[in-house]
DNA sequence: GTATGTGAAACCGTTCACAGCA
DNA sequence: TGCTGTGAACGGTTTCACATAC
């Protein structure tokens, strides 16, 4: 047994090659080389080879990568293999949302549960998805098994609706709340902030006039009169 | 002038820091040191102090930043003393969410138009902006101002919305469509992919002994048999 | 010849530790 | 004394370059 760190950047990425993988697979594309799969996904070909190595040997040197071996060796690496269990928090515009999305994604994940405070949403169908009261919570992430707890609450309510989910159970939580949620180390959280995106393609688009400094790059860089 | 390299993660961090400044200010709290405010943000002392030093001189030795003097250099940083026009093209499920959640926010950025290639969705008004025809696009960017294109089609299309968007005028593109956007370098792209996120929550809360690995610790350290 | 797999080097960002200053 | 500002050390990720295998 021997110890190798993954970066958890690199999670992503195999991501992103899954998706491209599979648009390739339908193409017909049946070998890609490190330099082709690099281009089309942005990246560095080596940086490819390096995150593929991290989980064994899937290539064929001097040939490439077989995309229809390639492919399912990754989606079983992320997990995409079975099908997760979601239960949204907060059936306001974002949350119906995602509920009325992923109702045609016939992918690896399902709402089997949603939740709202507010009495008038109680009832209610979204995208197949019953909205519950809080006080069920417990009892309906237990009887359908929800894994991933989703909050698409006011940040004011995010940190209690984390303690709620993990008090009822759920291993794993998305953040869409702009707010530093506090939950116990075996908890999995993600966060998706994008007021916070948003601001730094503000701050890319500021004029450096403005400033005391000027953004040269887009990578960042910047002459400060110092 | 001197070069400064700043990276890009680190305006991220100025967004939390603002965030967490306002709520400061509006509890009352006039001076707060680098390291009570690390604790709320969940980041390292030092790393506060190095981020506000690529900018500038903001606190005082021995007391601390004031409250009142640094959020207002930080918004300016940031560029949100001023109001962003964006655009956005697909009303559907998540652009309808996101005009509707703009709507009520009385912030550093408003819609101004909005735009869908379904003539059922043209002529709806959504959170107080009309849907108009892709067409309209080149006319309206201008009439309007758009300065951010915001990009919430499904992935087929988001190239194509993007090359629009482009020719039309704006100077930056937020996408949520889960594709590697090819555009000019001056254009600035920042990408928001959930499905990403989802798939990296999907990894860390797959059993390790169902994969050739084994997850040691939540920053990512396997056992690999090798 | 060609493309992978992988140590080594380069690069970048974070943290430390302390000088400087109220 | 206390906390900021910052050069230096550290740790982690990316890229290079080449041995390896088809």
């Amino acid at each position: 047994m021997k110890f190798v760190k993954i970066p958890s950047i690199a999670i992503a990425r195999l991501s992103v090659y899954a998706r491209n993988l599979d648009l390739l697979d339908q193409k017909g594309v049946e070998v890609i080389s490190s330099g082709r799969l690099a281009d089309i996904c942005g990246v560095n070909p080596a940086q490819i080879r390096k995150d593929l190595a991290y989980f064994g040997q899937f290539g064929v040197r001097g040939v490439g990568y077989y995309v229809q071996e390639l492919l399912p060796e990754i989606r079983k690496i992320l997990g995409l293999d079975k099908e997760w269990r979601l239960g949204l928090v907060g059936a306001g515009n974002l949350g119906s949302a995602l509920l009325r999305h992923a109702e045609f994604i016939h992918g690896s994940y399902t709402f089997v549960a949603a939740f709202d405070r507010k009495p008038k949403r109680i009832g209610a169908t979204i995208g197949g998805v019953d909205v519950s009261p809080l006080e069920a919570m417990s009892r309906l992430v237990k009887k359908n098994g929800v894994e991933i707890g989703v909050i698409a609450v006011k940040p004011t309510w995010a940190q209690d609706t984390a303690d709620l989910l993990v008090k009822a159970g759920v291993k794993g939580i998305m953040n869409f709340a702009p707010v530093h949620l506090q939950c116990p180390s075996q908890i999995f959280v993600e966060n998706i902030d994008f007021g916070l995106r948003l601001e730094r393609l503000f701050y890319r688009l500021t004029p450096p006039q403005s400033k005391r400094h000027r953004v040269h790059m887009k990578s960042g860089w910047v002459i400060a009169p110092k």
